[in-house]
DNA sequence: TCTAAATTATAACGATTGGTCTACATAATA
DNA sequence: TATTATGTAGACCAATCGTTATAATTTAGA
């Protein structure tokens, strides 16, 4: 019963949410999201009424959760901030290495193809940003850095992550990510 | 002769580079093109008998030199690597804070989301990628980095500009991009 | 078993999309 | 001026888009 019910909606709003993800919110249409989901046509506009913008917010809340837990889990397998966040981007990097599935860009895809004309979208984007920096200014924080620092440091970090997906998406490698982790000892040196 | 001939056409591939980098491709339709550039109907096939793929591939074109001959003129005008690409950075930010014109992500939005999809439009944005890191890594030589380590800054750049773009669309401010630049001096520091 | 609620199937809708085509207009050249 | 080359106007097309509506089917609960 319950599982059912949730199983038909949640599969739409996986599958919205990976193609979203590869294509963006406007090169994916709801044909395409009902095929590959396997969802009965008529149960999305029954689950979603308002239609496809609806589907969009939920897919914004299901990125943000799955990176905050994958962040979550990876950050906290390594004992000093620069180890972790190293282990974070390689783990992202060695998705971007899969020739079977391909990968995307979280949130960030979505976020700039609406921004100027959604503002729904746009919100619901800043919002998962601002949770995702939270996280690792928090992170940071437990690794001593200062609160102003790792304020700063989780903005570059998070824009260094999503332009990193960039790079790695329209080279067909996760190696740009890889250069990215390297860097991060000079980024996250302790000033005296 | 040439400078009309010239104007339509050019007119085309403006707005369109405009359009895409605010909307992306899939989000910006060909009547808006032609309504926002004042062209004709009738000369757009006649300038881009391929179609709207052909008219992308201009506009990728366009950022791409856009963004060289910005950047060039920027890191020309200090003495230290950190200086001038603070000082290029700090120049895109200064455009997220003008309210009148909304600013877009120039080759990372439209390479994101056909990346999976298109191949030649792929290609395209990756070529227009390298050309800009390569202006990154000459740069980095002048001001004294080893042929390698100006190779790994010039992709980490490259990552945090784009992502810093996108977080300051989603913002509606420039001050992600301002964080960043903060963060150069220990990311460019070099090592003894 | 029956009833009500939830879900699905499917056809249709209006709007927009990218593209084609033809006649006409304008500019350039001899 | 006449001819050629270049460019424009605008109608039309099929396909796709996101959405609506209704009937049918399935599920859940008494």
């Amino acid at each position: 019963m319950k599982q059912k019910k949730e199983g038909k909606r949640d599969l739409i709003i996986k599958t919205a949410s990976q193609l979203f993800q590869c294509q963006g919110y406007h090169g994916t249409g709801l044909n395409q999201i009902i095929e590959e989901s396997g969802a009965p046509k008529g149960s999305l506009y029954y689950h979603f009424p308002k239609g496809k913008e609806e589907i969009a917010l939920e897919a914004i809340l299901l990125m943000k959760e799955q990176v905050l837990e994958e962040a979550q889990g990876d950050l906290n397998k390594k004992d000093s901030a620069v180890e972790a966040f190293q282990f974070h981007i390689e783990q992202i990097a060695a998705e971007f290495d899969k020739k079977m599935n391909m990968e995307g860009l979280p949130i960030g895809l979505i976020a700039s193809e609406t921004a100027s004309t959604n503002e729904k979208l746009r919100c619901a984007c800043q919002s998962a940003f601002q949770e995702w920096q939270s996280l690792y200014t928090d992170k940071l924080k437990q690794f001593g850095y200062t609160k102003e620092k790792a304020k700063e440091l989780s903005i570059a970090i998070n824009a260094m992550i999503e332009g990193g997906c960039i790079l790695a998406m329209t080279s067909e490698s996760g190696e740009p990510l890889r250069t990215i982790a390297k860097q991060l000892p000079l980024l996250l040196k302790k000033e005296e």
